[in-house]
DNA sequence: TTGAAAGCGCTAACAG
DNA sequence: CTGTTAGCGCTTTCAA
């Protein structure tokens, strides 16, 4: 039953060469006579040899996996970022490990523990720990990060991100340009940075229009769910002087939001205008479809991955000063449905 | 720049104890004396030492790493399963490396081998190659997996499934105790055993009912995603004696139904009754929420970890035969507004 | 309870 | 182009 492990230098030995060589066969093809070479994988064909990661990864001190690391794989927003992620690693022929923190800072430091022990190629993280503390280890191990989905100004760090400021504005906008002149932001923690952001573009978008800022009435919500969404309705529906437009921060409170006022009986847009936030999948698939700040996800994903290949390079290559950098893209308003109304 | 990466001899060293004192102090903490042991700690505290993973693995032959292959994290489904395969992992002090085939084998095949070269500690796999060739390396390297959402009959391996029959059954016996008499069957691609299965259920479901199997419409799609449900609506409209009720074979192609049939000013429930499958989170989120046959996902993903670590134990300890086991969840009908209208 | 030493399987010089 | 060889950092007997 204990088949031994077929190793490299049973390998070698079977085809008549050094265990040199069948390294060379592998990792640099061209310095091996082709004939050899055949030979070589022939055996190897043959007796289902398969190198050990581990074996390579203790010589060479580096690995073929990059870690991922996000809050919360039900936000199709996030599976969208993985799969970009994923897709580039794949290219680069790397592996991706993709974990979930839960937006806890002790689960996330236990990662972030697990991926240094590994001795990960790189980790993308989007932080849950606003102090940015749990990822300290990587720095003293080396470990190549990059933030994304959260703007960091360390010049110590690269981060991709998406420009929330503007993402509020372009929201709201829409919604003023619509007539709309009480209007409510669903809201979330209010130490994300993201929230702190969009709040201040919807704000801006108000004072650009002449209008005072107690124009946006926020409603933060602890979770930013579709349950979370009900629930605002429930307190949207009490207001005394009730808005008849919404900005909710991600698609999920925008999603439930909708639901809970459809059930209210309150129509969509006519009553009340929505606009999500992240545009996912599931914001065009509902019977009213979601008007959306659209953030490019898998762009996200994609680029992220990039700069922490790239960066993981300078580091095992040349000492070459990586240059770090900060890359913020731009989100777009998806008009649909849900806020077509023209009020006033 | 190239602070050397201090390693378990950095530790001893300092400690003023060998190697093999600092290493039982990790792996046997009962056989050093405490008070060493709390210098040898203060020391790895103090230096920052972390433990290289790629040399225990080289010298224990195992990973601490187990790896979940899903078809397709954009399916909230998936999410779930992964969700309960990750939180049974990490109770059990392991890693879990997400991964996606998108359906394809060859992105199968390809995983796999990054798992066998990984040595990784399991692989949980939601096959996306039907004929479970792709799986092979595994076997031959002794690589413990468990099959998930597929059931094996197989002998040689464990795999955890949900009763797909008795699902499609639960789906259409509700849809003819509304009094439906004409039922379409939105499905997917033939080759999937599940969907062949609940069309085995729907039409048990029917011959009980003492009903023609002339009464199942199928209409067969070949990606099962939102959009291919709006295609499938289109189809169903056009029927010359259109269906007054609709079983998807998942909520994604429900969902897209159901949106294309309120543009199309057809009423659900009314006009048509709706049921999904999976009762992912959005199906109850929309407008008229959806009835679905519930999977126990999360329970899925966490049944099966257990079953791998039980076998990866099995393996790593005696040779006690371990058994493989197959194991078949009950799905549940969970009802909502979808279906609720009665005809006839 | 601790130390010494033998590798785990592979890569990367360096010789030839 | 190919062979030899020295470790990578750790766990684990075996002695002391």
């Amino acid at each position: 039953m204990a088949k031994k492990t077929v190793g490299i230098s049973d390998v070698a030995r079977e085809a008549g060469v050094s265990v040199g060589t069948v390294s060379n066969s592998f990792n640099r093809p061209d310095s091996v006579a082709p004939e050899t070479r055949a030979r070589i994988l022939a055996v190897v064909e043959r007796l289902g040899y398969v190198r050990s990661e581990s074996a390579r990864q203790l010589r060479t001190g580096t690995s073929r996996i990059v870690a991922l690391l996000v809050l919360d794989l039900a936000n199709p927003f996030f599976v969208d970022v993985a799969n970009g992620a994923e897709r580039t690693a794949r290219a680069a022929g790397l592996g991706v490990m993709v974990c979930t923190s839960a937006q806890s800072p002790s689960d996330e430091a236990d990662y972030i523990g697990l991926f240094t022990e590994q001795q990960v190629r790189g980790v993308l993280v989007i932080p849950a720990d606003p102090t940015g503390r749990s990822l300290e280890p990587l720095r003293r191990q080396g470990i190549p990060y990059v933030v994304v989905d959260r703007l960091v100004e360390d010049a110590e760090v690269c981060s991709v991100s998406v420009d929330d400021v503007t993402g509020g504005r372009l929201a709201v906008e829409h919604l003023l340009a619509q007539g709309h002149r009480r209007v409510a932001y669903i809201s979330g923690p209010a130490h994300l940075q993201q929230i702190r952001d969009r709040r201040t573009g919807a704000l801006a978008a108000i004072a650009a229009a002449g209008l005072p800022p107690q124009t946006l009435h926020e409603l933060p919500t602890v979770h930013m769910t579709i349950a979370a969404g009900r629930d605002a309705a429930a307190r949207l529906l009490g207001l005394a002087d009730r808005p008849t437009a919404v900005f909710c921060a991600n698609d999920l409170l925008a999603l439930g939001l909708e639901q809970a006022l459809y059930a209210a009986g309150v129509k969509v847009p006519e009553e009340v205008a929505i606009v999500g936030y992240d545009d996912i999948e599931f914001a065009s698939a509902v019977a009213v479809p979601l008007t959306s700040v659209r953030q490019p996800a898998a762009e996200m994903g994609r680029l992220a991955t990039q700069m922490l290949l790239a960066e993981a390079d300078a580091v095992g290559g040349e000492e070459s000063a990586h240059a770090h950098q900060t890359v913020v893209l731009q989100p777009e308003l998806v008009v649909r449905t849900s806020s077509l109304h023209r009020v006033g």
